[in-house]
DNA sequence: CAAAAAAGGTTTTAGCTTGAAATATATTTC
DNA sequence: GAAATATATTTCAAGCTAAAACCTTTTTTG
């Protein structure tokens, strides 16, 4: 075992380390898996539902949210742009499944909700989005599904204070 | 602690299980992180580069091949649909980051190759892509980082023999 | 070898994505 | 209360994405 660690140097940042590589390797791998999972959700999707995850998305959202959601609230809780909200609900609404209704004090704002259509697509949906998540996703037990829940938890929660 | 699991029975899909209750909020976390990470490093990679994701991921897969890769091939690497590479292809080459070789023996095909200064800006770009994702996952420990990696990879693998 | 099938790429179409500019309405300020 | 500022949303430009249609060129097959 010959000496391995020639520079013990403190550098705080663009010098590679050995931690640095250590989560490039994590990312690298944990966005194959990402990927991977979210291009079978899209596309069971779209073959099951003629749908998309983005426009899944926009509908979890307004299930969360019975009263119904203004454009920039939904876009908030996405953490998408603005304008890109625009164009999924205007073909979630063009389909029936959401309608947009004007705020009563604020004539610029509006209010976008479910549709009794877009509830029970929704609740399909839903309900088949579970199970492929648990499909896609077996080869984690659920203990250690917890785990990982828990330790993204908190990592979240430390991104959204930093994007507040 | 009174009894908690009234339904025992191994029903393998549809209805939501604990279990599958897990992995969807793991994977609700997962993609979270995911995207967040995502988010930052497009953003920072545009306005320190004027660059994008995609972009970089292209030069990434033609540093590690340094003969170069055939359209398809590359396509195949990136997981990407075959088309969607032409158009970054061109653009990468209209900036003379990338070239078009000629496959010899068929005149179909065509080899993409980094040029000089193709590899000097993705040596760059890397350098900056490492540090980046170091600070933005700081809150996994390098042992935590090995430990997701090798689980993740687990899985990777898993997908793959399904994806041949 | 000619017809058929396969392989390598590009083009097309429709949708998603962001950031910036534009529009309309509200609120604040002088 | 008119002008300036802020807010809510849409529009626009540029790029990414998958899938499908479409050329070429190559390979296979009868």
């Amino acid at each position: 075992m010959a000496s391995q660690s020639p520079d013990p140097d403190q550098t705080p940042r663009a010098a590679p380390t050995a931690a640095s590589k250590e989560r490039l390797r994590m990312w690298l791998r944990m966005l194959k898996t990402t990927r991977h999972v979210e291009s079978q959700l899209r596309e069971r999707l779209r073959v099951a539902y003629g749908s998309t995850l983005p426009r899944f998305d926009v509908m979890a959202a307004l299930a969360r949210y019975v009263d119904g959601l203004r454009m920039s609230e939904l876009s908030g809780v996405l953490r998408v742009s603005n304008g890109n909200v625009t164009g999924i609900v205007d073909r979630l609404a063009e389909e029936g499944l959401v309608v947009r209704v004007q705020v009563p004090g604020d004539r610029r704002a509006s209010l976008v909700r479910l549709t009794q259509k877009g509830r029970e697509v929704f609740a399909a949906q839903a309900e088949a989005h579970e199970a492929w998540i648990d499909e896609l996703l077996a080869d984690f037990t659920p203990e250690e599904a917890r785990m990982f829940s828990d330790h993204f938890d908190a990592i979240s929660r430390n991104h959204e204070e930093e994007g507040r």
